[in-house]
DNA sequence: GATGAATGAGTGTTCATTCAT
DNA sequence: TATGAATGAACACTCATTCAT
C-alpha cells in the first residue's frame, strides 16, 4: 500500500529507538522521511498513532515468532532443537533490525507507558522464561524446569542488554553478543547432560 | 549547602527516573520544588548541569559502595561474606531510593548520552561482574571464575530489571525481588559447594 | 442539480449557524456530508463560495416572501390581512429551517462581513419596518405610521432574538415565541382600534 | 498592577468584538499589544482565560451599574428618575467602550458558549425587562407592568441592535441611536401619562 | 536567594487548497 | 464525480533561558 506510510513507520522507529518517542519531534520524523509535517497527518491521526502502530506490528511479529518456535520444538525437544530455536530467536528477534529497535523503544517507554510496559515484560521476561520452562520440562526429568529456564535465559538477557540494546546496533556488537551467548549455551547444555 | 539546591536535585531525579531528562521540563521540576523557573538558574547553570550533578553524585556513591564491599571481602572471601555483600548491594544500591532512580535514569539516557552509557555499563555490567570474578577466583580453585560470576549475577540482573527498574519502586516489588534473588543465590551456592 | 452540492449547502448552513463561517472547517463540512475534503472543490470554487451561495439563496427567498406579503396586503390592508401576513412571516421566515439558520449566520457574520451586514440590516430592520410603515399608512389615517411600525415590530424582534436566534431552534422555543408575539400583536391591534 | 496584562485584555476585546474569539488568533492579540506570543502565556494560562476574565469583568461592571440604577430609582420612581436611569444606561452600558464591545462579543459567543449565552440573555433581556417591570409597577397603578416594560424596552433594544451593535461604534452611530431612542421614550412616556 | 517579565525557537496539530488520477 | 496525497501557512501552546530588580 502507501509507501510513505511505511517509510514514516521505519524512520520513526529508527529515531524513537535512540531517544524515545517524546524526545523525537514530528519535525524530526518528517525531515527523515522527506515530507512536510502536515503530510504526516494524512497518514496518521497524530504522533501517538505512529507509536501505537509500531507496538501492534511488534506484537504481531513477536507472536508469530513465538508460535513458530513453539511449533518447531513441539516435534521433539532435544538439544539440537533448542539450539536451532535459540539461533532463530537471536536472528529474528534480538538482532533483527525491527525487533531490536522495538526492544530499545519499549525499554524507554516502559517507564511511562502502560502498553509499552506490558509488551516489554511480556516479550523480555514472561514469554522467554515460560517457553524455556516448558522446553526444559519436556527435555529433562527434573522438577526445577523454571530454575533451569532462569539459569539458561538470564545470561542471554544480560548479554543482550550489554551488546544489543545500547548505542547503535553494529555487526561487531552482534558478533560479540553471539560469542558470549553461544559460549554460555554450550557450557550450560554440557552441564545439563553431565548430571 | 543550600537546601533548595538539594531539593532541586531530589525532585529532578524523581521526575527524570520516570520519564527521562528530555521529557521533564524545567517547569515540571520547579513546580515540584515550589520555586519559580528563573530561580533554578541561581543554583544551576542550566538544566543539563542538574543532570550532570546527579551523575557525579551517583558515581561517588557507587564508588564508595564498591570500595566498602571490596574491603569487607578482602578479609576473607567465604560464603558468608558473599551473602553479606549481596545484602549490602541490594539495600544500598539496587533498592536504595537514590541509586534505584539513578539506574532507571541511566537506563534511559544511556541510549543517547555518552556519559550515561559509560556509567550504566560500568555499574551494571563491568563492576559487578569484575567484582564477582575476583571473589569467585579467591573462593574456589576453579579457573572459570568469570563464568561463575555471570551465572551468579545474571539472574540477579534479570530480577532487578523485572522488579526494580519498572514502574515505580514499591515495597512489594522489593520483596518480590529479594525472594527471587535470594532463592537463586542459595541454590547457586549450594550447587557450588556440591561439586 | 447535483445532490451532493445541495447537501453541502445544507450541512454547511447547519454548522455555520451554530459557530459562524470562520469557525467551521472544510473538514467539518465534508465529514457532515460524508465526502472527502478535496471533493468539495469540485462543487464550489472555495469555502467562501459556499457562504456566498447561501447568501444568494437567502436573498432570493426573502425577496419572494416579501413580494408575496406585499401582494396579499395590496388587496386591502385590514386587521385580518395583517394577521395573516404575520403568520406567514413567522412560519416562512423567522421559524423556517433555512431562513432561521441564515438569520443566525448573518447575525454573526454581519460583524466582519459587508455583504452579511447589508443582508442582516435589510431583512431584519429596513424591510420589515418599511413594510409595516406602508401597511399602517394604508390602515390608519394617522401620520405616525413609522412610529406605529416600530411599536408593532420591535417586540416581535425582541422575542425573535430571545427565542428564535439562540441555542438551537426547538419546537418549544417556537411555541414560546408565537405565544409572546401573538399576545403582543393582539394587544397592539386592540389599542390601535380603541383610539 | 501589570500594565501588559491590562493591555492584553483591552486589545483582545477590541479584536474579539469584531470577529469573535475563535476567529482572533493569539498572534493577532500579541501583535496588537506589541509583545511576543509566548509572553501572553506569562499573564494568562491560555487564550480561553483571556475571554473568561473579560466575561468576569463585564459581569462585575453590569452588576454595579444595575445596582446603582436600582438604588437611584428606589428613592422615587417618577418620569424624571426613569429618564435619568435611561441616560445612565445608555452612557455607561450600551454606548460605553468596554460594555458595548462586550455585548458584541457576547452576541457572537452566545451561539456556541454557555457562559456567554447566560450573560447575554441576562443582561440584554432578563435584567432590563425585570428592572423596567418593577419601575412601571411602582410608577403606574396598572397591572400590565410587564407589557409596558416590553413596549418601553423593545424599541430601545431594536435601535441598539441597529446602531450600536453593528460594524464599529462611531459617534454618528451613537447620536443616531440616542435620537431614535429618546424620541421613542418621550412618545412612550407621553402616551403613558395621557391615559 | 528569589522572582517578574520577557523571548526565540520549537512543540504537535489544523487549515484551506491543489492537483494528478 | 470523487479521492489519495500532498503542502505552506497558520494555529494554540511549551521550551529553556536571560536579565533587571
Amino acid at each position: 500500500m502507501s509507501d510513505t506510510r511505511e517509510t514514516i513507520l521505519e524512520r520513526s522507529l529508527e529515531l524513537f529507538a535512540r531517544r524515545g518517542c517524546e524526545a523525537v519531534s514530528v519535525r524530526d520524523i518528517c525531515a527523515a522521511v522527506g515530507i512536510k509535517e502536515s503530510s504526516l497527518y494524512y497518514h496518521f491521526r497524530n504522533k501517538r498513532a505512529v507509536t501505537e502502530e509500531l507496538y501492534s506490528l511488534f506484537e504481531r511479529r513477536a507472536e508469530e515468532l513465538m508460535a513458530s518456535l513453539g511449533e518447531s520444538l513441539s516435534r521433539g525437544a532435544d538439544r539440537n532443537a533448542l539450539l536451532k530455536a535459540c539461533a532463530a530467536y537471536f536472528d529474528a528477534f534480538l538482532c533483527d533490525g525491527f525487533c531490536n529497535r522495538m526492544l530499545r523503544l519499549l525499554g524507554i517507554e516502559q517507564l511511562s507507558d502502560r502498553r509499552a510496559r506490558m509488551l516489554y515484560s511480556r516479550w523480555l521476561f514472561d514469554e522467554p522464561l515460560g517457553f524455556l520452562t516448558r522446553v526444559f520440562g519436556a527435555m529433562t526429568a527434573r522438577r526445577d524446569a523454571s530454575a533451569l529456564a532462569v539459569g539458561f535465559y538470564s545470561p542471554v538477557f544480560l548479554y543482550a542488554q550489554r551488546w544489543l540494546l545500547t548505542g547503535t546496533l553494529s555487526e561487531g556488537d552482534k558478533a560479540a553478543f553471539r560469542a558470549d551467548a553461544y559460549r554460555h549455551i554450550r557450557r550450560f547444555l554440557a552441564g545439563l547432560s553431565a548430571r
